[in-house]
DNA sequence: CTTATATATTCCAAATTCAGAATATTTACA
DNA sequence: TGTAAATATTCTGAATTTGGAATATATAAG
């Protein structure tokens, strides 16, 4: 039960349900969610910890960028299942729309520079 | 996206997750819930105002009890599939399953007078 | 080895959540 | 009308969550 309620509170939060539906779309490092949210650095980090913790999303190192990704490799039900529903629903939420169509002008190289 | 959100706040606390599995199996008074769950009435009336809210529960005017039940008549997508889901999530969870096993010890008649 | 950059962690304040006690409301019935 | 019983609401304190500033860590480049 402690897995399904730590999967259920990290997609109860706005602003890491949105993280999760931009990466739907592409691999993002921090600073492209950080920009691309308005949200300080710290806070996406910790965002996406909460997200790494429940198994929902998976990182990897490229230098000085960690890259995070939906995890398509869950280890529970629960995982696969809401990552599999989260793909079309919320798809015609404004806010989510607004934030997917700045999605290909996010650009690392510009961003963090 | 809220309606969706307030979907998952409720059902990422853990008392209220016991509720909708106890509620899969008939349907219950306030007073069966909150002796079988060992919490405060007016907890138990709190909750059910959350989950109620949500549009994951429905209750029922039956004289000085009100019963409680699952929406089956849902009006998105996202509560009749968590719900649906539900039905076999947690099944094999043993704080579950002993709740589960007490239910039909649970009499109003009994408790409530 | 020093510097610059991307990310993570720590710290703190504000907001929200949760629980139960006290109280209010509602309904049945004498 | 008055009382009893089931539920709902209010109030309050403790715990948790959220956000950002400050700081620490890690990696690449010179």
């Amino acid at each position: 039960m402690n897995i399904f309620l730590k999967i259920m509170k990290a997609l109860s939060d706005k602003n890491r349900l949105k993280m999760v539906k931009m990466l739907q779309h592409r691999e993002l490092c921090v600073c492209e969610m950080h920009t691309g949210l308005g949200l300080a650095q710290p806070t996406v980090s910790k965002h996406l910890k909460i997200l790494e913790d429940a198994g929902l999303v998976i990182s990897r190192k490229e230098g000085l960028w960690v890259n995070y990704s939906l995890n398509d490799k869950p280890d529970n039900p629960y995982t696969s299942t809401l990552l599999g529903n989260l793909r079309y629903w919320l798809e015609d939420d404004s806010e989510i729309q607004e934030l997917i169509e700045m999605l290909p002008g996010l650009n690392r190289e510009e961003i963090c520079n």
